[in-house]
Formats: structure tokens, C-alpha cells, sequence
DNA sequence: GTCTATATAGGGATAGAC
DNA sequence: GTCTATCCCTATATAGAC
């Protein structure tokens, strides 16, 4: 996938970038941590990149890339629409608890913590926007149960975010708990398994047909 | 409840600030803002509060003292173990809606965004630890259905955080269509139905039992 | 492409008058 | 308790040598 170890300084800076802006945010990040742990001085920077804002969008867009990739690939292909969306819900757990950085970058766009005078991109909304409307789809074809696809991906979004990025902060001998790869397992069966009751046909579904069901 | 609309400036400092700091962040927010919209100058802040820091523990406390009033009340008191757990979900659901800004401002600092050399205070662990033990001791009387308390509380603060927070910026025109008191209502419903589920014991659990349990 | 040195700006904080 | 004026530091960004 990688261009192999012989990566360059801007990937290098990238990488790095990608893990202060998660861990202290576009503010509370210094070019000069930047600089110092790539190993080259602050004003090295600013030959790979115009300004601190250009980085941090360019660290955006390769989050948002892989992770469009990684929906389009669940969401084409064979299979029911059920099963699709488990494939979509595992990749999407292996891919948070694999770049908590990245994911807590998003987390901190969407509570609005940018750069001042940032346009908020569409892309967010588009991504969104793939998984909801493959939901609506299998709803309209009687294949997946009625309830309010938006409500139920933003659920889950905030739910998965939230474990592998605000849990440790916020309750950290717990998490020590919730550790390891088998854990990470335990998420994605939690997940899968709550939203699949939600949206299992033959299952009952309970009020979840009204409940939020504002389209 | 309050001291009548005759607020103190500090009062009033305190309001401005939790708006800010939930919009902006700590990094992101100039203490000029602040005086500028509560209508003094930068320099009389520094009456009231004695740095930056100190303004902004000062919000924290305060937020934190009223939800731990919310938990407690609804968790005080007769009634049996479910129905309390479902006052206090609709209890926090308000109050989350009534307070996007305080509820960024907890998100921001569950994901690090604080001073620098800021001591994580353990006022977060200690509100979680009140509602999970409440949870685990209506397990072992055997009135609450066996699932990880921990999951389940975590799981909850995250998503009703995230539909409050985090989505007005993510996907603003969905978010629209979730205005209103009359949709608090409706995610007040479909938390509790979802807790409802997962705790209720004459119900099908489900392998609730054994997901995420790593008690 | 990386360095040293420096420009420029802005933000937190202080001093002291009123 | 609020003001004006200012200090001091740090952070982004630039200039120009190597």
C-alpha cells in the first residue's frame, strides 16, 4: 500500500502532524513539536507546506481518502444489504481503534476546533451521505427494517468515536480494561450486534420505526 | 434558583467564557472575545480571575457541580431501580440540550484539549463511577438484566454528546431536520427504548451478556 | 532541501491612574 | 472595579546563506 521505508520528509510530516493534531488540537499544536520530532528545524517546514493551515488540511484529506475507501469497498461488491453493513461496521472499528489520532482530528473539526476563518468542507457530509443513502436504499426494497438511517449511523459514529478516543482520557483506569485486540473484537461485536437488531427485518423492531423518524 | 437577573460581572464573565471555550476551544479562545462581549476590557478580566487557566477551571467546576446535582437527584429517592435509570436519562438528555456548549467543552477535554501541564481532575471518573455503580448494584440484586455497565454508560454519554454536539457542524443541513424541542423528545425516547432494552430483565438480552463484559 | 537569523504579530499578563 | 498603556513571550512566517 506504503510507498515502502524509504518514505519522504513530507510523509514523514504528515505522519507526525496527524498525531499532535489529534492528541492537542490545530491550536494547541506547535510547528515547533512538529519540527523537532521529524528531526529537522521549524522553518524546514514551510518548504513542504505554504502554512500551519494548508498542513492541517492536507492531514484531513488523507483521512478523509482512506476512509471513503474503505465505505465504497464495504458498501460495492455481492451480498445482501445486511451483510454489507456488518463488512462496513468491522472495517469501520478496525479503522478507529487503529488511528485513534486521526479520528479524534475529526471529532475536534466537528466541535468546530479550527483553523479561524475554516470552511468547512462538504466531505464529512458526503461520507455520511454514501452510508445513509445505501440504508435508505435496502429500507425502500423491504431488505433493511424502517428506522432513521441518520439517526442510527450518526449513533453509531459518535458511539465508536467516543469509546477509542474520549474513554481513555476521560476514564483511563477502565479503559486500561477495555485494552488489546481481543477487546477491539468486543466493540465490533457490540456494534454489529445492536445494529442489527435495529435493522433485521425479520426481527422485531420494536418503536424503532418512529423513533427519530424524521424523513 | 439563580440570584435574579442583577448577575455579577463574574457571572457574566462565566457565561461568555462557556460559550467560547465550547466553540472554540481553550487554545482557540482569546481572552479579548471574552471582554468584548461581556463589554469590559481584556485587562479587568484579570480582576475576577487570576489567568486564563483559572477562568477556565472555574467553568469546568460549575458545569460539573450541576450535572453531578442532576445524577444524583435522579438516582436519589424511591422507585425502582429501571425507572430511575430512565430519569435520569431524560434528565441528561435536557440537560445536554440545554448546554451544547458545556457538553463541547466536556468532549474537548476528553479529548486533551486543555492548558498544557493541566492535571485531568478525576471529577469526569468519579460522575461515571456514580451511575455504573448504581448500574452493577441493580444487577447483582438481580433487578437490572447482566451487560457491561461500563459499555453502557460510556456507550450512552458518547452518542447523546455527539447528536448534540457534533452534528450541527458535521451534516448541518440533517441536523435541521433534528431541531426543536419536539426532537429532544424523540432522542430522549429512543435512548431510554435502547437502555430499556439492554437493562430490562424480563426482556431477551440477548448476548448483552457476555458483549464488551469484561467485569 | 535544510540551515541560521530575523521579522511581525498577537496573546497573556502586569502597572498604576482614576 | 475598570480603565489605558505596556511588558514579555511565543508562534507563525520570511530571508537568504549553504
Amino acid at each position: 500500500m506504503g510507498t515502502g521505508p524509504e518514505r519522504g520528509t513530507r510523509e514523514r510530516i504528515l505522519e507526525v502532524a496527524e498525531a499532535f493534531l489529534g492528541e492537542r488540537g490545530y491550536h494547541g499544536t506547535r510547528l515547533h513539536y512538529i519540527a523537532e520530532r521529524v528531526g529537522i528545524q521549524k522553518a524546514s517546514l514551510f518548504h513542504h507546506f505554504p502554512s500551519k493551515e494548508h498542513l492541517y488540511r492536507a492531514v484531513l484529506e488523507q483521512g478523509f481518502g482512506e476512509t471513503e475507501e474503505i465505505i465504497r469497498r464495504a458498501l460495492e461488491g455481492e451480498g445482501d444489504p445486511l451483510s454489507k453493513i456488518r463488512s462496513l461496521l468491522e472495517a469501520y472499528v478496525d479503522l478507529v481503534a487503529a488511528h485513534p489520532e486521526r479520528t479524534k482530528i475529526f471529532l475536534r473539526q466537528s466541535l468546530g476546533d479550527v483553523p479561524s476563518d475554516f470552511q468547512q468542507s462538504a466531505d464529512s457530509e458526503r461520507l455520511l451521505g454514501l452510508v445513509v443513502a445505501f440504508v435508505s436504499e435496502g429500507q425502500r426494497a423491504r431488505l433493511l427494517a424502517p428506522m432513521d438511517p441518520l439517526a442510527l449511523v450518526l449513533g453509531v459514529v459518535g458511539m465508536v468515536a467516543f469509546f477509542f478516543t474520549s474513554v481513555p482520557v476521560l476514564a483511563p483506569v477502565w479503559f486500561s480494561r477495555l485494552q488489546g485486540a481481543a477487546n477491539v473484537e468486543r466493540v465490533k461485536r457490540h456494534v454489529v450486534e445492536m445494529v442489527e437488531r435495529c435493522l433485521k427485518v425479520s426481527g422485531k423492531v420494536g418503536s424503532g420505526a418512529d423513533a427519530l423518524a424524521v424523513v
